[in-house]
DNA sequence: CCTGAGTGCTTGCGATTCGCAACTGGTTGA
DNA sequence: TCAACCAGTTGCGAATCGCAAGCACTCAGG
């Protein structure tokens, strides 16, 4: 984190934040899930992440500038992680990374609902994106009508669980 | 490579593969910088890629089904990797974490000009993509005019260096 | 036939990171 | 007061990383 890029490249520099087993995993919580507590991380995921991975990414991943935590979350106190317009901008990335894992990859077909969804909808993934400007930095929301991407998103996984 | 996935995500299936941080740098060298066999990758790359780590990249890819490697290669001989289909689809993903790159982090003018210039245009992707088929594949293109897209990226990169 | 350059790796080794489990030090609510 | 909850930290064995050599093989030239 500290040291200089291996090199100047924009896909480079991309993986040198992102290119783990877990920040990732991680980000996606938070993303789509709508984790915001370390509590919440650790227990609720899927993949079972270690509490000491856990909390050395999201050290990393407040040093890059993707999250942002609260000043007044100190130990015992419930502290909130927050997405920052940069952490916002690596849902194309996910959605990239999700359409190509369920066309190549094997899958469960409730747990890659989301994928699907967002690969055939380029309107919701900006929706979404709203959607977490709206949560995560207060910016409120403009000609907003209909249920909301992430209510869309419930939606069609509850459809394919029944 | 062989244990059973983390979760039936399609997020992790590919962050599973790709999730660490040479993986696509191979792969990002085998697209965009046309590299096809082991020497290539590992004296020509630009961020210093060990034999040893690069020897093992290149067989989990292999194994992955996103590149093959020709039967005819042994030791000593020079042998050929290529792009399958799986590989090829990739290239979404590059382009997202470039453009991704290219915004919120630091990168040098010179090396930033391919993502720069995909990220302005989805059709130059489709077109990389059907260029990758044909020298890859051996899918013949049709409706190819003017210069191709590889042309256009190198020309794109001359223009920004002098 | 020999030699030297080029090929694709493998091996050894110290340092880092991973994954698991237990533990720490604080807060919150009854 | 006290159990439950919270955000981590610490220890440890195993795996992986990054670096430097070395190995096995082929091929062209003399």
């Amino acid at each position: 984190m500290r040291e200089e890029p291996r090199s100047g490249c924009a896909i480079n520099a991309a993986v040198e934040v992102l290119g783990d087993p877990w920040t990732l995993i991680v980000l996606r919580d938070v993303i789509f899930g709508g984790r915001r507590h370390f509590r919440e991380l650790m227990t609720r995921n899927e993949e079972g992440i270690a509490s000491n991975v856990l909390a050395a990414r999201l050290r990393r991943l407040v040093e890059a500038g993707l999250l942002t935590r609260d000043d007044a979350a100190r130990r015992g106190q419930r502290g909130t992680y927050t997405l920052t317009e940069a952490g916002i901008k690596t849902l194309p990335v996910m959605v990239a990374l999700g359409t190509w894992g369920l066309r190549h990859r094997p899958t469960t077909p409730r747990l890659a609902v989301r994928a699907r969804v967002l690969a055939d909808s380029p309107h919701l993934v900006a929706e979404l994106m709203a959607e977490l400007r709206e949560i995560h930095l207060g910016v409120p929301r403009e000609n907003h009508t209909g249920p909301s991407a992430s209510e869309q998103l419930r939606q069609a996984y509850e459809a394919a669980s029944g």
